[in-house]
DNA sequence: CGGATTATGCTCGTTCCACGAGGATAATCG
DNA sequence: CGATTATCCTCGTGGAACGAGCATAATCCG
């Protein structure tokens, strides 16, 4: 189970290559001095990968060169007007979005639309991801699906916030692209701790509320999650009243804590239909209503003792939060503070993870999901595929 | 933070090499033929490969040719009989070892004693390391020290069997090599994960208990083990009565619910001094006394329980387990299954990751230690430093 | 405005690693 | 003892990157 390092010479051959076009991917509007900088290569390497890319319509340089520094200007290494795509699907509670994404994270076109929740939803999505299959033809490499629920394989074997329950997205697959479904706060973290608040720092504990909690760790840009995808659900465990039952089916979930569902319970108020707009309500209302503050700071200090939790457990260099938690931090941070404090264990008290909001805000999802589908592209069988067609 | 490539030939120019070394470690015995057909090596390549290596004093292949099939015989890959060691220590709750140990695991030499539990114990320890060190010069290429404790860089934070408290491990560093610090419960499931009950799994989760409960998520044979060494710290989630303080700081903390001192409590007995050897003799009383069973018993599903937990969060393929949690799972097996199941969600209750017990037993911590120094020497940079000298 | 400065890109000969075909070698099998 | 099987070595080939030297394209500054 040690990594597959690259060994023989077919594998060598993309090594340069590819470590030229992830960098591209992962820094858009970077030129091509400083990928070869980065990258540590020489001049001349970068003249003979770059035009190697290029004649594989992988990368252009067209783009008109930055100038304004001195010296001689660097185009920018840009996506291929010709160069893969994936096609990514996202199903939030109430909305769709199909987007198709070039190399870099240019979005091609975009449609969005509103759903009533129903697992019916499935087809006239497929519905759109043929249409792009049928516009982009062999340019479609991936297609990768972003949904509010817990995950395993290709299927969403429950999403709370919609209702369902074992509904299968295999529909949105075409024929010979793989097709890849993550969970939206998990994808979301994977973005956040590649280009967002986590950027920089090793290990990421990314953490978001909508209803329930999920997040992702993520470490060296690599998503720990899981077998079967449905790693990073810490809602699911029993941080909270073992007394309650969570719809997972099991008891005690730190879920039920920190969402609209606690913020009720807390005001005595019964089991709101949609958690989230009642969230965004309590949250609002604490402005000027003690009772919804004292609601709010429930949440925030349960919120803030599983955060200590999973950074006693997974010792994170930075803990980085999105939808409502932000809202919960920000209007509530002393018991959040209190909250987080208390659960980390003594000796982390002195210089505890620090906590940061999202900086990519709603795009992390479907940036996340964009580059999981480029991680795939963009190894040597994806670079093969691409070149071999 | 994307994964570094390989992309400059100096980089390149040991990768092979590099391959058929770490297939060599991890699989002691393997023959060259092995290992080609493995890396998907010709002939040719592993030829040249092995050469340069025997070259390098990195391996040898004068084992006797392991004959009894058909076909031309072929050599072991071997550790070289003046290539690189590391040196483990190992400092458990009463006792410590010191070992010096090659390519493949083979322990060449191995010092044992016992201590008292005071810190002081590091300073002959360090002699015992700097001994080593007069004996092989450089040959010794790296310490790893592996310690029944919450570690963070190369520092002890806190000990609860011996009760120690920020003691630093540095001394035993000698000059010019790497000391690296872990903890045993991490560096157990490291090895459980490549070379035990784990091996072919990409995702296992090990869980030990001795003082607390201690544990490691390994992916692709990768610990996940934080920014500072402490990830793999379950124990120190609140899955437990809030109302107990753990010596850790925080409260309710699911080390109190499964050891000695859970065991103890449910007898109505004063705290353990030493909560190992007291659970010890719970379990082994267990047999005939009801009320031993019945606390054997709430130990095991309390374990059960938080498994679940971190089965649901983690998304394990299997889970295995050492220590005493092996005892638990064997005397309790019902209760252990009661706990494991109620708390995982309901969809994953049809086919929930296996539960193992340890293969290699107290060999682990040792086998794990030893393989997180080879993973730092059997890089580009190791293998650069080892011929360069 | 035009040379100096700075930075980048291209050319070309060299090096290193792995491939792959073909033949040599060393065991077991019948 | 020959046939079979499996492995190992030799040697010519090719790909990828290096690095030195030169060409190019902007800004800076007198």
């Amino acid at each position: 189970m040690q990594p597959t390092t690259a060994h023989s010479a077919r594998a060598l051959r993309s090594q340069g290559a590819l470590a030229v076009l992830r960098y591209a991917h992962a820094h858009p509007s970077a030129t091509r001095a400083d990928a070869s900088r980065a990258l540590g290569l020489s001049s001349g390497s970068a003249t003979e990968i770059t035009s190697r890319l290029k004649a594989a319509r992988l990368i252009g340089e067209d783009a008109p060169a930055r100038t304004g520094g001195r010296g001689r200007p660097s185009p920018a290494l840009t996506a291929h007007p010709e160069g893969p795509l994936v096609c990514v699907v996202d199903i939030s509670h109430e909305g769709w979005r199909v987007a198709a994404i070039e190399l870099g994270g240019g979005v091609l076109t975009e449609s969005t639309g509103r759903h009533t929740g129903s697992p019916d939803v499935v087809a006239p999505l497929a519905g759109h991801v043929a249409a792009l299959q049928a516009r982009y033809g062999r340019r479609l490499r991936a297609v990768s699906a972003c949904v509010a629920g817990t995950v395993s394989g290709t299927e969403v074997v429950q999403a709370s916030g919609m209702g369902w329950r074992d509904v299968s997205l295999e529909p949105l697959k075409p024929d010979g692209i793989p097709l890849l479904v993550g969970n939206d706060a998990s994808l979301a973290g994977l973005a956040e701790a590649r280009r967002g608040a986590g950027a920089g720092s090793r290990v990421v504990l990314h953490l978001t509320v909508e209803v329930g909690v999920g997040g992702i760790l993520v470490v060296d840009g690599r998503p720990v999650n899981g077998a079967t995808g449905a790693g990073g659900e810490f809602g699911h465990m029993p941080f909270g009243d073992p007394a309650l039952d969570c719809p997972c089916g099991a008891r005690g979930c730190w879920d039920l804590e920190v969402d609209g569902r606690a913020m009720a319970r807390a005001l005595h108020r019964p089991p709101p239909r949609d958690p989230r707009t009642a969230a965004g309500d309590v949250i609002a209302a604490a402005a000027s209503d003690p009772g919804a503050r004292a609601a709010v700071a429930g949440a925030a200090r349960a919120l803030g003792r599983g955060m200590g939790a999973l950074a006693n457990a997974l010792d994170p260099d930075v803990v980085t939060l999105s939808g409502l938690a932000v809202d919960l931090a920000a209007t509530a941070p002393g018991a959040l503070e209190d909250g987080y404090r208390t659960a980390l264990m003594r000796y982390r008290r002195a210089a505890p993870p620090p906590v940061l909001p999202s900086t990519l805000g709603p795009h992390g999802p479907l940036t996340g999901a964009a580059d999981t589908a480029f991680d795939v592209l963009l190894t040597d069988e994806g670079l093969d595929a691409w070149t071999r067609g």
